[in-house]
RNA sequence: GGUCCCGUGGUGAAGUCUGGAGUUCACGCCGGCCUGUCAAGCCGGAGGUCGCGGGUUCAAGUCCCGUCGGGACCGCCA
């Protein structure tokens, strides 16, 4: 598999049982020690490794020079076996060295040192950066990914089937890339920000089981987790119910999981949205760590503390703690104005610390809380000495929400650490806030999702209670994806319509060309789409999914390498009936 | 659109708070020595618009204003 018309073996194949054969190696000059005119080692590497050449001749190799070396593997003299490299039992030796292409110095070392070189500098040198061990792994990493994952959908009976790049634009969702028309100047396409709607027909097509590793473009701000172009996994079902779509995605993850760690983590446990919300503050909850909220509100039933007392006393207010285990002498009064003005800025009112003593709290409202309040408190939080509780009372979303921040701020490990949490959030809310302009409900996922059976008959008399068949998968509290059984009928979704505020003109007008087909027999059907560049970014212990893209795009959206976006030539331009106005100060 | 952090030979850092000659350290690079190294070693050398522009000052890498670039986060991502 290895072997080429130039080479015999990688760099980091050879072993002892290769002694006495004569090989030929390709690959790059890693290091090269010299010991006077006649001996000389030199590390030549490539991806898979660094095999150590012994060259007796005077031959002026430097680093990152390209060669072809051919020669005898021999045993390293007694002493010199190196026992932090595979290939330290043996060395080439009776050398013959091919210069195929000189080089000039790097601009940064070809190791892990270059992981202290700023990335922008990385980035302009990509191709260079690319040949380092870290990046040469976390390229493979995702190669393993999709092909594990490919392999399973296949296996399930899914068809891969590639759908278009130039799309209509669509009137909802994330802003999208034009690509101006050239046959008819005023005209654009879109660039998919997802292939929702073509799966979907695909479903109205007879396809039954699609899917497709599909690039998805987004021009909305970049993030350690976000790219104007990243790849899903995107499928869709027909005749199916929530956990067939669960279980054919859960079948993909975990594969790629142990394709690329070699261990298959359990069946991906469940949690509903509001549990979500309730115990960990957030719809993406991170399941390696404790520091769970805790319900205060019936320890607060009848205090004193005004704070507390109208947030019990109102409609849906809650109270919530969460326990920073031995805190207490970590948070001095600086830090803890901090955590509180971020608490406002959250949208809390503020935020209540305590600091856990033997007798009690200590605390500026320790002398509101009674002796029973303190007590249930200690008992519910299971606080000890030493920690730290802060407590939230609010709105119930505003208190699960700024206490979830917290609780993330403080205690979350990277990304990366520790082991792979799944989970599944289901049962999404359908809708979710109120627009303010128009007074109507917002869609939680997207206006196609279909409501929860059991929920149904309060889309018009109290929308924002009806759970949705929608759910997300996350993994250590990244969101690794989500997706939804989708509306077939016709009369549920104009009842969904109409509870948002989109008139039958408007439907037609908007969605048309994507609910028309379904006239035409559209099979119930759902689907979903996994994020693959986080997931192989946390697969391969990144905590930025750059690291695990060949050419990612900067934050500011450019590409030091290429220097893309670079302007628009005048010709190209005119062809395209575009004219560029000048910039506003 | 906003908040915060960063920008010093090819690379990474110290120096900036408290202004005083482009000073220092490590890696790399070039040359010399060196026959068992593997982060090789030893000796010597070259290499700078302190991101850019303006201001304050006798004097600015250092203080002030602006700007560009990079990063983290908020908004945004139905």
């Amino acid at each position: 598999m290895s072997s080429t018309s130039m080479r015999t073996h990688m760099c980091g194949e050879l072993r002892a049982e290769h002694i006495g054969q004569t090989v030929s190696l390709t690959g790059w000059v890693g290091r090269r020690r010299e010991h006077g005119e006649h001996l000389a080692f030199v590390d030549l590497r490539d991806h898979s490794g660094i095999t150590q050449c012994v060259i007796n001749d005077d031959v002026d190799v430097r680093s990152e020079y390209v060669l072809r070396v051919t020669g005898v593997v021999r045993a390293r003299p007694e002493g010199t076996i190196n026992e932090n490299l595979p290939t330290g039992e043996i060395e080439i030796g009776d050398c013959e060295v091919e210069i195929l292409r000189k080089a000039v110095p790097p601009p940064f070392p070809i190791d892990h040192r270059a992981d202290d070189v700023d990335e922008n500098i990385r980035l302009q040198y990509r191709y260079l950066d690319l040949r380092r061990e870290r990046m040469q792994k976390n390229i493979r990493v995702r190669s393993a990914v999709n092909g594990a994952m490919r392999t399973a959908m296949d296996r399930q009976g899914f068809v891969e089937v590639e759908t278009p790049m130039l799309v209509p634009s669509t009137p909802e969702g994330a802003r999208e890339f034009l690509v101006p028309s050239r046959k008819e100047p005023g005209s654009f396409y879109a660039l998919p920000q997802s292939p929702q709607l073509f799966k979907q027909l695909l479903m109205v097509g007879g396809v039954d089981r699609y899917y497709q590793i599909a690039r998805c473009l987004r021009d909305e701000d970049l993030r350690a987790d976000r790219q104007y172009e990243f790849m899903q996994l995107d499928m869709e079902m027909s005749f199916v119910g929530q956990d067939d779509v669960l279980d054919a995605v859960s079948e993909a993850v975990l594969d790629a999981t142990e394709a690329v760690t070699g261990e298959r983590p359990p069946p991906i446990e469940r949690m509903t949205w509001h549990t979500a919300m309730d115990v960990y503050g957030i719809d993406k909850p991170d399941l390696r760590f404790g520091m769970q909220l805790v319900e205060l509100t019936e320890v607060f039933a009848s205090t004193e503390f005004k704070a507390f007392s109208s947030a019990v006393a109102a409609d849906g207010g809650s109270i919530k703690g969460i326990r920073v285990p031995g805190a207490a002498d970590e948070y001095g009064r600086n830090q803890l104005d901090k955590l509180t003005d971020k608490a406002k800025s959250l949208g809390a009112k503020g935020l209540v610390w305590l600091k856990v003593t033997d007798d009690g709290f200590d605390s500026p409202v320790a002398k509101f809380i009674s002796d029973a309040e303190t007590a249930a408190i200690k008992e519910r939080t299971e606080a000890e000495t030493g920690d730290l509780i802060l407590i939230v009372a609010d709105e119930w979303m505003t208190t699960c929400e700024v206490l979830g921040t917290l609780r993330n701020d403080l205690g979350r490990p990277p990304v990366h650490q520790g082991p792979y949490a799944f989970v599944w959030v289901v049962e999404f809310p359908l809708f979710v806030g109120v627009d303010k302009e128009t007074g109507r409900p917002k869609p939680g996922h997207h206006p196609f999702t279909t409501p929860h059976p059991d929920d149904v008959d309060k889309i018009e008399t109290d929308p924002l209670s009806v759970r949705s068949i929608a759910y997300d998968l996350v993994l250590n509290g990244w969101e690794l994806g989500s997706g939804s059984i989708r509306i077939h009928e016709p009369e549920l979704q104009a009842r969904v319509f109409k509870a948002l505020g989109i008139s039958d003109e408007e439907a037609a007008r908007k969605f048309g060309f994507f609910l028309n087909p379904f006239e035409y027999g559209a099979p119930p059907h759902g689907g979903f789409a996994v994020g693959i560049d986080r997931l192989t970014a946390i697969l391969a212990g990144e905590e930025n999914i750059r690291e695990v893209i060949a050419y990612p795009k900067t934050q500011s959206g450019a590409d030091p390498m290429t220097n893309a976006p670079v302007e628009g030539d005048p010709k190209q331009l005119a062809e395209l009936g575009l004219k560029v106005l000048p910039k506003i100060d």
